[in-house]
Order: C-alpha cells, then sequence, then structure tokens
DNA sequence: ATAATTGATTACTTTTTCTCATGGATTGCA
DNA sequence: TGCAATCCATGAGAAAAAGTAATCAATTAT
C-alpha cells in the first residue's frame, strides 16, 4: 500500500537530493529510509530511482509518484491544520483565489474589515492556478474564488458581490479626455495598455473592439497598475480599467476615464464557493460582508456606479 | 499524522454504518478499529464520532475528515494503478531522440500507428542534446535514439530499421534532372543547400563531395524540408535528402532525385536503446513496430529502395 | 424479559519499523 | 594518485506499533 511516508520520502528525497539528507528532515536514520524504499520499490514492484554511483535518479515512476505526492501531501497536510483549529475551537485560513486583476484591487478594500472583524481567521491570497481557478476551488486548493467568470457546476455556489463599469483610461490631455463616450474606431490609431493575459480575455477587446473588428494600433502588456497608469498619464498609451479604480487613482495620476462605447461596459465580481462549504460561518460571513458595498474611508471610491 | 487507514476507516464506518461493519470489510477485527480510533482522536484531541448509544454518529471534524477521505483516498487509489501500470510495462513515456534531420521524416510514419496501439504510452521527442545523443541514452534523458551512426557499447543495443538511398534533388528543369547520376565534379558550379548542422556530420560531404577534393560553390542552410524543396524547385540550389522523402515531395513540388554518384548513397537508419530496457514491452514493441516497412497510405513511399 | 448486537477495554501476541554497526562504492580534494 | 569524505545497502536486534482474543457494559430488537 502507498503510504503517507511514502510520499514524503520521494518529495523530501527529490528537495534535499540524497537519501541521507532526507533522512534528516524526516528525523529518521538513513537506514530507515532505505529499508522503506526498498520494500517499496520491491511491492510496487517497480523501482522508483535509478541507483547512479552513490546518488538517486528519479525513473519514470518515480516521477509520476512525486508528482502524486506533490498533490496530496499539502492536501493532508491542510487537513491536520484544520484539524487543529477544530480541536483548539478556532477559525481556519480562508484561502482565496483570484482570476483577474481588477479583482486584486477590489479584494483589498474587502479584506481589512473582514481581517478586523474575524481576528481569528488568517486570510491567503493566491493568484496562479495551472488548471484554472474552478479546478483549484474543486481541488481544496482554495476556499473562495473571486473571478469576473461564473461557472455554474454541481457543488458550486457562485454569486455577484460587485458591479462596476470598465472605462477606458486616457491621459488627461489626451484628445478622448473631453469626449463623453468613445468608439471603437477611436481606438484603432492608439497602443493599448493590459496586464499580460490572454487577449481573449480582455472585455475592451472581446466586448468592445473585437465586435466592431477594431484592433488598437498596438498592444502593450505591463504588469502593474501603478506603472500602467503613470504610462496612460503621459500619453503613451490607453488602458481598461475598472471605473472606481480609475477615480481613486485620478487623485494623484493625471488621468480620465472614458465611458466605452455609448452604453458603457458593465461588469461584475463573482465569489466562488463550495456548497459544501457554506456552512463554515467565517467564510459565509466573508460572503457577507463582500456583498454589500464596501465601507470605505474614500470619498471618491464612493461615486463608482 | 493523518495516515491513509484513518482516512479508510471514516470512509467505510460511513459506508458500512458502523465499526463491526467496516472491519470486516477492511480485513480487520472489530477491536484493532476501535483502538485505532481511539488513538487518532486522542493525537488529534477531538472526537471523530459522538457515540450515541451502541451507534456512531460523526461530529463536525468528522464530517470534514469524511469529505478529505473521499477526495483523498481515490487519488492514492488511482496512483497505485497507475504504478501498477508502470510495473506492467503497460504504461509511461517513451523519449525519443533524434539526431538526424531525414530520421524526423521516418519517424512521423512509425509513431502514428503505433500511438494507436498503444494508447497509454506517451510520446516525447527530444532533438537537442548537449552532449550528443548516445550520453542522452546513457543519462536516461531519452530511452530511445534514432540515428545514422550507431556506436556499439556495452550496455547499449543498436538496430538498423530502415534502409535508404541519400539522393540529390534537383529542380526539375536543372540541366542535372535528366542524368541518371551525378558526378562530384558537376556539383563544383552549384549551390548546396543543407540542414544546420555541422558540414562533416552531412553525408554528401564525407562521403561524396570530400573524397574527390570537391567543394559547392556556396553552401546554404535551411531549417525546414518544405522551403528547401521550394528553393529547390526555383532552381536556386540543390539538396541532398532521403530518396522516398523526395518522392514523397516530388508530388507537389518540382524537383526530381538524382543518384549520388555510379553506385548511389545507401544509408540506414539506427535505433538505440539500453540493454537493460529491452524487456520494456511498449519499448520493445516500438522497435518492433519500426523494423517492418511502414505501412503506409502513400503509394509513393513504397517506391524507396 | 431476553437474546443479539455494538463499541470499549485489557492483556497478550505478532508484525512492522527503526537504529546501530558495518561494508562497498563513488566522489572530491590534496 | 591516494586518501578522506560521503553515499546507499544490508543484517541483526531492539523498540514501537498494530493486531487479536476474550470479555464487559450498554443498547436495541423481538
Amino acid at each position: 500500500m502507498l503510504e503517507r511516508i511514502h510520499l514524503a520520502i520521494v518529495r523530501e528525497v527529490d528537495r534535499q537530493g540524497s537519501l541521507t539528507a532526507a533522512a534528516n528532515v524526516l528525523c529518521l536514520s538513513q537506514s530507515a529510509l532505505s529499508h522503506t524504499v526498498k520494500k517499496l520499490e520491491h511491492q510496487l514492484g517497480i523501482d522508483i530511482w535509478l541507483r547512479e554511483g552513490r546518488s538517486l535518479k528519479l525513473t519514470q515512476a518515480g516521477e509520476y509518484l512525486l508528482g502524486v505526492a506533490n498533490r496530496v501531501l499539502p492536501q493532508l497536510a491542510y487537513a491536520e491544520e484544520r484539524m487543529r483549529e477544530y480541536a483548539k475551537g478556532e477559525r481556519g485560513t480562508l484561502r482565496i483565489g483570484m482570476e483577474c486583476h481588477p479583482c486584486y484591487q477590489w479584494l483589498l478594500k474587502v479584506v481589512s474589515p473582514y481581517l478586523a472583524n474575524w481576528p481569528d481567521v488568517d486570510v491567503d491570497v493566491k493568484q496562479k492556478f495551472q488548471f484554472g481557478g474552478i479546478a483549484a476551488l474543486f481541488g481544496y486548493e482554495i476556499d473562495l474564488l473571486v473571478t469576473p467568470d461564473p461557472l455554474y457546476r454541481p457543488g458550486l455556489r457562485f454569486e455577484a458581490v460587485f458591479d462596476y463599469e470598465q472605462v477606458l483610461v486616457v491621459g488627461r490631455k489626451h484628445p478622448l479626455a473631453v469626449t463623453s463616450y468613445v468608439k471603437p474606431e477611436q481606438l484603432a490609431d492608439e497602443i493599448l495598455i493590459a496586464y499580460p493575459v490572454a487577449i481573449d480575455r480582455l472585455d475592451i477587446y472581446n466586448q468592445f473592439l473585437m465586435p466592431a473588428g477594431i484592433m488598437p494600433k498596438r498592444h502593450k502588456v505591463i504588469e502593474t497598475t501603478d506603472i500602467m497608469l503613470q504610462m496612460v498619464a503621459s500619453g503613451r498609451g490607453v488602458a481598461a480599467l475598472p471605473r472606481w479604480l480609475v477615480e481613486e487613482y485620478a487623485r494623484k495620476v493625471e488621468i480620465t476615464p472614458v465611458r466605452l462605447g455609448a452604453k458603457g461596459i458593465s461588469k461584475q465580481i463573482f465569489l466562488g464557493v463550495r456548497e459544501a462549504d457554506l456552512d463554515i460561518d467565517y467564510l459565509s460571513a466573508f460572503i457577507g460582508q463582500a456583498r454589500q458595498p464596501f465601507s470605505t474611508t474614500d470619498k471618491d471610491t464612493e461615486q463608482r456606479s
């Protein structure tokens, strides 16, 4: 039988590079590991490592086991963590995953009052998912998914918690800054600055430019909002961001929001959770808190649509 | 520590409804389960079941553990299944290394029927090796080497799987197109197009031009076969390729093969494997499949020598 | 009532796991 | 090149863990 210790050994030998070093980390003798490994290989009927000289190298089967270890061991570790919390009557860790950049800005505003109300709850924010946020939610990598794209699946529950308008940001001296709204054609000669994500996931493309068959003169990728907006302010290009975010930055940077199309692009942020988790009080409390327009000390922010 | 058996117990007690019944399914005595459960609850510091009369009811922590069990146990079971497949040689990744361009063309023909026969085997093709293909084979970077240059070493086994003739390719209107074979001197005024590899590894040089002390007017390097042959077709140069490959392309492109020298240059493709791997059946199956002239839907291809 | 079933407990046995000591092999360094 | 250090494998025995049998007390079904 494949036991936890076997996975731990595979992972640790890989991390440490040798059986001896792994043994120390695992608080076992080198001999114990050697015996255990031998026995496991015998039971499975296949080698996990190739013995090359005095070092070990994973076989294909070993590589696979390493993958299993890296997936399963964290689940067990988290389960134990959770059990400890149950035992102490404590609250747990709320692991929040995010799939969009504006989500992050929004989250920052929701998290701080939440942390004040739930001092015993830790919040972890993750942003990278190998197989997407939904998979991470199903795989118990995260407990809460913040996303603009809800995907209704059995076992999951999504709820819209925030409406906002996606607008074009231009420098204050930009010709478009004075127009009441912008048409797709008007972007044909612009440099469009965006976050590094697939183009078909950017609203300004799939809801605005693409339907009109227009492409900007150039597409430029920038990681951070601050730099992005400084580029916009200096007239190096335009970008698309949530209106509330733009208005907040507009105090510090020379930028102006402009509506995208006559009707504007309206967006929502959704929270996704596993149905089974809905009775975890600190989790449902987060959703409840997120549902209300966030209380803020920023007057500007209240102008959002 | 939370072990596999603990999760199995939680799941089985839930399924069977009682400790005693679960014990039977798990091939353990009721006493053993009772002990194990007691110990686990003590270690975790929290009850997993509420004892109500003579029956058990999951606590909140227990419910959570049950969820973990239902998620994690199947992963382990699947991993074991996979390991069994690895052990039986039914599954694996066949990492194929290649050292020549014609090898690649040939490989394409062998791989597709193989993949159909071995749906659980992945094929990886690598073409760059820091210390050469043989070293990659020894170093377990690859499992199979496709090469025109066998190198017999202890621990390795090479086998010729394919004979072909290396010919000159010229455009159909080229003066040489009508000759029955070409002499080295006749290439002295030609532009010779070749893949980007060291000149001394090109057969047309080391078996044909160099022995005669002749060099072409110019040596031109091109990456891809398609472009290379279009250049040849348009009269911009000549190239050296396997006859079967030329004949296949001759349907689409205006090119003709011409024998190199009166006797022609005959070549072989070899497969190299580690002797220790010969009993891996999906690997030996590949060699077996490669050994036979590839079955093809291309009639042209059967004309190869 | 009473017979049957369930989980808990104790004492004991068996199995598994771990360590120690040691050896052979490889590698790095003087 | 030769020596020291390091690595993994192995056998024997100690320590720990997990298992069983027998029995008890409590609950449930008839």
